[in-house]
DNA sequence: TCCTGGATGTAGCGAACGCTACACTGAACG
DNA sequence: CGTTCAGTGTAGCGTTCGCTACATCCAGGA
Protein backbone atom coordinates (compact mmCIF):
# COMPACT_ATOMS: atom_id res chain seq x y z
CA UNK A 1 0.00 0.00 0.00
CA UNK A 2 1.12 3.39 -0.82
CA UNK A 3 2.23 5.43 2.55
CA UNK A 4 1.29 8.51 3.19
CA UNK A 5 4.62 10.08 2.26
CA UNK A 6 4.48 8.42 -0.59
CA UNK A 7 0.91 9.86 -1.84
CA UNK A 8 2.51 13.23 -0.40
CA UNK A 9 5.84 12.72 -2.72
CA UNK A 10 3.47 12.27 -5.46
CA UNK A 11 1.50 14.82 -5.44
CA UNK A 12 3.77 17.63 -4.63
CA UNK A 13 5.67 16.05 -8.14
CA UNK A 14 2.73 17.25 -10.00
CA UNK A 15 2.63 20.22 -8.48
CA UNK A 16 6.18 20.83 -8.94
CA UNK A 17 5.82 19.72 -12.56
CA UNK A 18 3.35 22.67 -13.15
CA UNK A 19 5.25 25.40 -10.66
CA UNK A 20 8.35 24.94 -11.13
CA UNK A 21 10.88 24.18 -8.40
CA UNK A 22 12.87 28.06 -7.56
CA UNK A 23 9.68 29.51 -6.21
CA UNK A 24 8.52 26.72 -4.44
CA UNK A 25 7.25 27.41 -1.45
CA UNK A 26 6.12 24.95 1.53
CA UNK A 27 2.98 26.57 2.51
CA UNK A 28 0.80 27.56 -1.10
CA UNK A 29 2.14 23.56 -1.98
CA UNK A 30 0.44 22.09 1.08
CA UNK A 31 -2.45 24.13 0.36
CA UNK A 32 -3.08 23.18 -2.76
CA UNK A 33 -2.01 19.40 -1.89
CA UNK A 34 -4.87 19.98 0.97
CA UNK A 35 -2.85 19.54 4.08
CA UNK A 36 -0.60 21.88 6.22
CA UNK A 37 3.18 22.81 5.45
CA UNK A 38 3.50 21.03 9.09
CA UNK A 39 2.36 17.35 7.58
CA UNK A 40 5.02 18.39 4.68
CA UNK A 41 8.09 18.82 7.59
CA UNK A 42 6.79 15.82 9.21
CA UNK A 43 6.69 13.24 6.57
CA UNK A 44 9.97 14.87 4.94
CA UNK A 45 13.03 15.91 6.56
CA UNK A 46 13.15 19.47 5.72
CA UNK A 47 12.49 21.46 2.72
CA UNK A 48 15.60 20.22 0.93
CA UNK A 49 14.44 16.53 2.13
CA UNK A 50 11.13 16.98 -0.27
CA UNK A 51 13.21 18.83 -3.08
CA UNK A 52 15.22 16.08 -3.39
CA UNK A 53 11.93 13.49 -3.42
CA UNK A 54 10.76 15.11 -6.11
CA UNK A 55 13.57 15.50 -8.12
CA UNK A 56 13.85 11.47 -7.76
CA UNK A 57 10.41 11.01 -8.52
CA UNK A 58 10.51 12.82 -11.65
CA UNK A 59 13.37 10.84 -12.72
CA UNK A 60 12.00 7.54 -12.02
CA UNK A 61 9.31 8.33 -14.25
CA UNK A 62 11.18 9.44 -17.09
CA UNK A 63 13.41 6.40 -16.85
CA UNK A 64 10.34 4.13 -16.58
CA UNK A 65 9.19 6.15 -19.95
CA UNK A 66 11.95 5.49 -21.77
CA UNK A 67 11.31 1.63 -21.10
CA UNK A 68 8.50 1.85 -22.91
CA UNK A 69 10.13 3.38 -26.33
CA UNK A 70 9.56 0.40 -28.77
CA UNK A 71 13.03 -0.14 -30.87
CA UNK A 72 13.35 1.88 -33.50
CA UNK A 73 14.14 0.80 -37.70
CA UNK A 74 17.58 2.74 -37.44
CA UNK A 75 19.06 5.15 -36.17
CA UNK A 76 17.32 8.27 -37.23
CA UNK A 77 14.47 6.83 -36.37
CA UNK A 78 15.26 6.59 -33.08
CA UNK A 79 16.11 9.96 -33.04
CA UNK A 80 13.15 11.21 -33.56
CA UNK A 81 11.08 8.50 -31.29
CA UNK A 82 13.04 10.07 -28.23
CA UNK A 83 11.84 13.49 -29.11
CA UNK A 84 8.78 12.66 -29.38
CA UNK A 85 8.67 10.87 -26.18
CA UNK A 86 9.80 13.42 -24.06
CA UNK A 87 7.96 16.27 -25.98
CA UNK A 88 4.04 14.66 -25.67
CA UNK A 89 2.21 13.83 -22.70
CA UNK A 90 3.23 13.97 -19.24
CA UNK A 91 7.28 13.51 -19.71
CA UNK A 92 6.99 16.64 -21.65
CA UNK A 93 6.45 18.55 -17.76
CA UNK A 94 9.04 16.12 -16.54
CA UNK A 95 11.83 17.59 -18.84
CA UNK A 96 10.86 20.77 -17.92
CA UNK A 97 11.72 20.07 -14.40
CA UNK A 98 14.87 18.23 -14.95
CA UNK A 99 16.25 21.33 -17.03
CA UNK A 100 15.04 23.68 -14.29
CA UNK A 101 16.94 21.97 -11.44
CA UNK A 102 19.86 21.19 -13.85
CA UNK A 103 19.99 24.78 -14.40
CA UNK A 104 20.24 25.35 -10.66
CA UNK A 105 22.65 22.52 -10.30
CA UNK A 106 25.08 25.13 -12.23
CA UNK A 107 25.77 27.07 -9.53
CA UNK A 108 26.70 23.94 -7.38
CA UNK A 109 22.97 24.83 -5.18
CA UNK A 110 22.15 22.12 -3.05
CA UNK A 111 20.10 19.80 -3.34
CA UNK A 112 19.62 20.14 -7.03
CA UNK A 113 23.16 19.16 -7.78
CA UNK A 114 23.40 16.91 -6.25
CA UNK A 115 19.99 15.65 -7.67
CA UNK A 116 20.74 16.21 -10.73
CA UNK A 117 24.24 14.42 -10.66
CA UNK A 118 22.36 11.00 -9.39
CA UNK A 119 19.32 11.22 -11.61
CA UNK A 120 22.00 11.98 -14.75
CA UNK A 121 23.75 8.87 -14.83
CA UNK A 122 19.87 6.31 -14.90
CA UNK A 123 18.35 8.81 -17.82
CA UNK A 124 21.73 8.55 -19.95
CA UNK A 125 22.20 4.53 -19.76
CA UNK A 126 18.54 4.45 -20.65
CA UNK A 127 19.20 6.33 -24.04
CA UNK A 128 21.97 4.66 -24.67
CA UNK A 129 19.84 1.99 -24.34
CA UNK A 130 17.47 2.68 -26.61
CA UNK A 131 20.12 3.70 -29.04
CA UNK A 132 22.09 0.59 -28.90
CA UNK A 133 18.67 -1.22 -29.93
CA UNK A 134 19.50 -0.37 -33.37
CA UNK A 135 22.65 -1.72 -33.63
CA UNK A 136 24.80 0.57 -32.71
CA UNK A 137 27.92 -0.39 -30.22
CA UNK A 138 28.28 0.60 -26.60
CA UNK A 139 30.33 3.19 -27.70
CA UNK A 140 29.03 4.83 -30.45
CA UNK A 141 25.47 4.70 -28.54
CA UNK A 142 27.32 6.59 -25.89
CA UNK A 143 28.81 8.73 -27.79
CA UNK A 144 25.46 9.83 -29.50
CA UNK A 145 23.67 10.08 -26.27
CA UNK A 146 25.41 12.42 -25.67
CA UNK A 147 25.11 14.40 -28.51
CA UNK A 148 21.44 14.04 -28.71
CA UNK A 149 20.84 14.44 -25.40
CA UNK A 150 22.61 17.82 -24.93
CA UNK A 151 20.64 18.67 -27.90
CA UNK A 152 17.29 17.98 -26.93
CA UNK A 153 18.24 19.37 -23.55
CA UNK A 154 18.86 22.66 -25.14
CA UNK A 155 16.25 22.70 -27.61
CA UNK A 156 13.83 22.39 -24.68
CA UNK A 157 15.23 25.09 -22.82
CA UNK A 158 14.57 27.51 -26.23
CA UNK A 159 10.54 25.95 -26.32
CA UNK A 160 9.13 29.29 -24.82
CA UNK A 161 10.84 31.19 -27.97
CA UNK A 162 11.01 28.54 -30.98
CA UNK A 163 7.63 27.25 -32.57
CA UNK A 164 6.83 23.65 -32.19
CA UNK A 165 7.75 23.88 -36.12
CA UNK A 166 11.10 25.11 -36.26
CA UNK A 167 11.96 22.96 -32.96
CA UNK A 168 10.50 19.49 -34.85
CA UNK A 169 12.95 20.70 -38.00
CA UNK A 170 15.95 21.40 -35.89
CA UNK A 171 15.42 17.69 -34.68
CA UNK A 172 14.95 16.68 -37.67
CA UNK A 173 18.12 17.76 -38.86
CA UNK A 174 19.82 16.35 -35.73
CA UNK A 175 18.36 12.79 -36.84
CA UNK A 176 19.73 13.74 -40.52
CA UNK A 177 23.28 14.40 -38.99
CA UNK A 178 23.22 11.98 -36.76
CA UNK A 179 23.05 9.19 -38.74
CA UNK A 180 25.24 10.64 -41.70
CA UNK A 181 28.17 10.45 -38.69
CA UNK A 182 27.21 7.62 -37.00
CA UNK A 183 25.36 5.21 -39.54
CA UNK A 184 22.45 3.59 -39.40
CA UNK A 185 23.62 0.04 -38.39
CA UNK A 186 26.57 -0.86 -36.55
CA UNK A 187 29.76 1.31 -36.62
CA UNK A 188 31.95 0.93 -33.81
CA UNK A 189 33.05 4.66 -33.19
CA UNK A 190 36.36 5.19 -32.16
CA UNK A 191 37.21 5.93 -28.44
CA UNK B 1 31.75 59.24 -18.62
CA UNK B 2 30.06 56.49 -17.02
CA UNK B 3 27.44 56.93 -14.75
CA UNK B 4 26.72 55.81 -11.45
CA UNK B 5 24.43 53.55 -12.80
CA UNK B 6 26.29 51.93 -15.36
CA UNK B 7 29.06 51.00 -13.09
CA UNK B 8 26.62 49.42 -10.30
CA UNK B 9 25.43 47.82 -13.16
CA UNK B 10 28.65 46.47 -14.65
CA UNK B 11 29.43 45.92 -11.19
CA UNK B 12 26.00 44.14 -10.38
CA UNK B 13 26.43 41.60 -13.56
CA UNK B 14 30.01 40.52 -12.65
CA UNK B 15 28.61 39.77 -9.08
CA UNK B 16 25.64 37.72 -11.04
CA UNK B 17 27.99 35.97 -13.04
CA UNK B 18 29.56 34.51 -10.11
CA UNK B 19 26.74 33.74 -7.64
CA UNK B 20 24.06 33.51 -10.26
CA UNK B 21 20.11 35.16 -10.50
CA UNK B 22 18.37 32.62 -8.33
CA UNK B 23 18.96 33.30 -5.10
CA UNK B 24 20.12 37.05 -5.77
CA UNK B 25 19.58 39.18 -2.73
CA UNK B 26 19.80 43.14 -2.93
CA UNK B 27 21.73 43.39 0.32
CA UNK B 28 24.40 41.02 0.09
CA UNK B 29 24.69 41.72 -3.45
CA UNK B 30 24.89 46.15 -2.46
CA UNK B 31 27.25 45.22 0.13
CA UNK B 32 29.60 43.12 -2.02
CA UNK B 33 29.21 45.77 -4.42
CA UNK B 34 30.58 48.47 -1.34
CA UNK B 35 27.26 50.06 -1.13
CA UNK B 36 23.65 49.67 0.43
CA UNK B 37 20.50 48.18 -1.03
CA UNK B 38 18.47 51.41 -0.93
CA UNK B 39 20.93 52.55 -3.75
CA UNK B 40 20.75 50.07 -5.73
CA UNK B 41 17.04 50.63 -5.76
CA UNK B 42 17.73 54.20 -6.32
CA UNK B 43 19.12 53.31 -9.24
CA UNK B 44 17.15 50.80 -10.65
CA UNK B 45 13.11 51.63 -10.30
CA UNK B 46 13.15 47.97 -8.81
CA UNK B 47 14.74 44.51 -8.21
CA UNK B 48 13.33 43.36 -11.86
CA UNK B 49 14.75 46.12 -13.45
CA UNK B 50 18.11 45.47 -11.80
CA UNK B 51 17.83 41.85 -12.96
CA UNK B 52 16.87 42.76 -16.66
CA UNK B 53 19.63 45.46 -16.83
CA UNK B 54 22.19 42.49 -15.56
CA UNK B 55 20.54 40.23 -18.77
CA UNK B 56 21.19 42.95 -20.76
CA UNK B 57 24.47 43.75 -20.01
CA UNK B 58 25.30 40.25 -20.31
CA UNK B 59 23.84 39.40 -23.55
CA UNK B 60 25.37 42.32 -24.92
CA UNK B 61 29.03 40.82 -23.50
CA UNK B 62 28.02 37.69 -25.00
CA UNK B 63 27.01 39.48 -28.70
CA UNK B 64 30.13 41.47 -28.53
CA UNK B 65 32.13 38.84 -28.01
CA UNK B 66 30.79 36.46 -30.98
CA UNK B 67 31.79 39.18 -33.42
CA UNK B 68 35.66 39.06 -32.44
CA UNK B 69 35.53 35.68 -34.04
CA UNK B 70 37.70 35.13 -37.24
CA UNK B 71 36.30 33.58 -39.98
CA UNK B 72 36.64 29.37 -39.72
CA UNK B 73 38.24 27.48 -42.51
CA UNK B 74 35.11 25.69 -42.69
CA UNK B 75 31.84 24.65 -41.19
CA UNK B 76 33.43 21.58 -39.13
CA UNK B 77 35.90 24.38 -37.67
CA UNK B 78 33.31 27.23 -37.52
CA UNK B 79 31.21 24.33 -34.75
CA UNK B 80 34.76 23.78 -32.76
CA UNK B 81 35.39 27.69 -32.59
CA UNK B 82 32.40 28.83 -31.45
CA UNK B 83 32.25 25.89 -28.72
CA UNK B 84 35.80 27.32 -27.91
CA UNK B 85 34.14 30.64 -27.68
CA UNK B 86 31.87 30.12 -25.45
CA UNK B 87 33.52 27.93 -22.88
CA UNK B 88 36.86 30.19 -22.41
CA UNK B 89 37.26 33.04 -20.92
CA UNK B 90 34.64 35.16 -19.24
CA UNK B 91 32.56 34.24 -21.98
CA UNK B 92 32.31 31.14 -20.24
CA UNK B 93 29.91 32.42 -16.91
CA UNK B 94 27.73 34.69 -19.30
CA UNK B 95 26.70 31.40 -20.85
CA UNK B 96 26.25 29.77 -17.57
CA UNK B 97 23.74 32.55 -16.73
CA UNK B 98 21.95 32.67 -19.72
CA UNK B 99 21.21 28.99 -19.15
CA UNK B 100 19.87 30.01 -15.80
CA UNK B 101 17.64 32.83 -16.94
CA UNK B 102 16.49 30.56 -19.48
CA UNK B 103 15.18 27.75 -17.05
CA UNK B 104 13.66 29.99 -15.34
CA UNK B 105 11.89 31.92 -18.13
CA UNK B 106 10.83 28.07 -18.53
CA UNK B 107 7.86 28.57 -16.43
CA UNK B 108 7.17 32.29 -17.87
CA UNK B 109 8.37 33.78 -14.61
CA UNK B 110 9.39 37.43 -15.05
CA UNK B 111 11.34 39.33 -15.98
CA UNK B 112 13.03 36.10 -17.13
CA UNK B 113 11.40 35.06 -19.74
CA UNK B 114 11.16 38.85 -21.71
CA UNK B 115 14.41 39.01 -21.18
CA UNK B 116 15.66 36.17 -22.09
CA UNK B 117 13.06 36.38 -25.34
CA UNK B 118 14.71 39.76 -25.75
CA UNK B 119 18.48 38.66 -26.37
CA UNK B 120 18.13 35.51 -27.85
CA UNK B 121 17.16 37.38 -31.09
CA UNK B 122 20.48 38.81 -30.92
CA UNK B 123 22.76 35.75 -29.77
CA UNK B 124 21.08 34.06 -32.42
CA UNK B 125 21.97 36.22 -35.50
CA UNK B 126 24.97 36.32 -33.72
CA UNK B 127 25.95 33.01 -34.29
CA UNK B 128 24.13 32.71 -37.36
CA UNK B 129 26.21 35.26 -39.17
CA UNK B 130 29.52 33.30 -37.65
CA UNK B 131 28.27 30.37 -40.25
CA UNK B 132 27.33 32.06 -42.98
CA UNK B 133 30.93 33.01 -43.21
CA UNK B 134 31.97 29.83 -44.13
CA UNK B 135 29.64 29.64 -47.20
CA UNK B 136 26.44 28.65 -46.03
CA UNK B 137 23.39 29.77 -47.10
CA UNK B 138 21.43 32.14 -44.72
CA UNK B 139 18.38 29.50 -44.70
CA UNK B 140 21.22 26.51 -43.68
CA UNK B 141 22.79 28.77 -41.24
CA UNK B 142 19.72 29.75 -39.56
CA UNK B 143 19.49 25.71 -39.40
CA UNK B 144 22.89 24.83 -38.18
CA UNK B 145 22.73 27.89 -35.73
CA UNK B 146 19.46 26.37 -34.33
CA UNK B 147 21.02 22.53 -33.69
CA UNK B 148 24.45 23.49 -32.44
CA UNK B 149 23.44 26.31 -30.46
CA UNK B 150 20.72 24.29 -28.84
CA UNK B 151 23.46 21.28 -28.09
CA UNK B 152 25.87 24.13 -26.58
CA UNK B 153 23.44 24.77 -24.17
CA UNK B 154 22.43 21.04 -23.56
CA UNK B 155 26.41 20.86 -22.99
CA UNK B 156 26.44 23.49 -20.23
CA UNK B 157 23.87 22.40 -18.67
CA UNK B 158 26.01 19.27 -18.23
CA UNK B 159 28.73 21.05 -17.21
CA UNK B 160 28.98 20.26 -13.85
CA UNK B 161 28.19 16.08 -14.79
CA UNK B 162 30.95 15.41 -17.72
CA UNK B 163 34.16 15.67 -17.80
CA UNK B 164 35.85 18.62 -20.15
CA UNK B 165 37.12 15.61 -22.11
CA UNK B 166 33.99 14.27 -22.73
CA UNK B 167 32.21 17.44 -24.08
CA UNK B 168 35.09 18.22 -26.19
CA UNK B 169 34.41 14.66 -27.96
CA UNK B 170 30.94 15.52 -28.27
CA UNK B 171 31.56 18.36 -29.31
CA UNK B 172 33.53 17.28 -32.05
CA UNK B 173 31.10 14.60 -32.96
CA UNK B 174 28.78 17.14 -33.38
CA UNK B 175 30.77 19.25 -35.78
CA UNK B 176 31.40 16.05 -37.71
CA UNK B 177 27.98 15.33 -37.94
CA UNK B 178 26.68 18.82 -38.73
CA UNK B 179 29.91 19.24 -41.57
CA UNK B 180 28.15 15.99 -43.12
CA UNK B 181 25.00 17.09 -43.19
CA UNK B 182 25.26 20.75 -44.46
CA UNK B 183 28.48 19.95 -46.34
CA UNK B 184 31.19 22.78 -45.20
CA UNK B 185 34.27 21.61 -47.69
CA UNK B 186 36.49 19.78 -45.30
CA UNK B 187 35.31 17.36 -43.15
CA UNK B 188 37.44 14.47 -42.02
CA UNK B 189 37.14 11.83 -39.17
CA UNK B 190 37.84 11.88 -35.93
CA UNK B 191 41.20 13.32 -35.05
C1' DT C 1 -8.89 0.40 30.42
C1' DC C 2 -4.70 2.51 29.94
C1' DC C 3 -0.80 3.33 27.29
C1' DT C 4 1.77 4.16 23.28
C1' DG C 5 3.03 6.18 19.19
C1' DG C 6 2.05 7.78 14.52
C1' DA C 7 -0.43 11.51 12.55
C1' DT C 8 -2.40 16.13 12.63
C1' DG C 9 -3.66 21.06 13.92
C1' DT C 10 -2.50 25.70 15.97
C1' DA C 11 0.38 29.13 16.82
C1' DG C 12 4.34 31.45 16.43
C1' DC C 13 9.54 32.24 16.30
C1' DG C 14 13.53 34.44 14.10
C1' DA C 15 15.34 35.69 9.93
C1' DA C 16 15.40 37.48 5.40
C1' DC C 17 13.05 39.60 1.90
C1' DG C 18 11.70 43.83 -1.29
C1' DC C 19 10.74 48.20 -0.64
C1' DT C 20 9.85 52.96 1.47
C1' DA C 21 9.84 57.22 4.48
C1' DC C 22 12.69 60.65 5.72
C1' DA C 23 16.57 63.32 6.84
C1' DC C 24 20.90 64.75 5.30
C1' DT C 25 25.03 66.09 2.26
C1' DG C 26 27.47 68.65 -1.14
C1' DA C 27 28.09 70.62 -5.39
C1' DA C 28 25.88 73.55 -9.04
C1' DC C 29 23.56 77.68 -10.23
C1' DG C 30 20.96 82.15 -10.09
C1' DC D 1 23.49 83.67 -0.08
C1' DG D 2 19.60 80.78 -1.06
C1' DT D 3 17.67 77.22 -3.75
C1' DT D 4 17.72 73.00 -5.92
C1' DC D 5 18.49 68.37 -6.62
C1' DA D 6 20.96 64.05 -7.51
C1' DG D 7 23.00 61.04 -4.35
C1' DT D 8 23.42 58.78 0.21
C1' DG D 9 22.51 56.86 4.99
C1' DT D 10 19.36 55.12 8.67
C1' DA D 11 15.64 52.97 10.11
C1' DG D 12 11.91 50.28 9.67
C1' DC D 13 7.48 48.56 7.53
C1' DG D 14 4.87 44.53 6.09
C1' DT D 15 5.31 40.12 4.32
C1' DT D 16 6.88 35.59 3.63
C1' DC D 17 10.01 32.19 4.56
C1' DG D 18 11.57 27.47 6.74
C1' DC D 19 10.98 25.49 10.77
C1' DT D 20 9.46 24.26 15.69
C1' DA D 21 6.99 23.82 20.27
C1' DC D 22 3.15 21.93 21.90
C1' DA D 23 -1.36 20.06 22.35
C1' DT D 24 -4.51 16.90 20.43
C1' DC D 25 -6.58 12.93 18.13
C1' DC D 26 -7.05 8.14 17.23
C1' DA D 27 -6.07 3.26 16.40
C1' DG D 28 -3.90 -0.93 18.36
C1' DG D 29 -1.65 -3.83 21.92
C1' DA D 30 -1.15 -5.23 26.79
Amino acid sequence: MATRRDELANAATDYALEHGLIGLSLRPLAEALGTSDRMLLYHFRDKDDLLATILSTTSERSVGSLRELPAARDLRHAVLDLWRAVTTGPQQRCQRLYVEAAALGLFGREPYATAVRASNADWVSGVAAHFRRVGLSPAAARQVTLVVDATFMGLQLDQPLDSAAVQRRAVRDLADAVAARWGGRDQSGSA
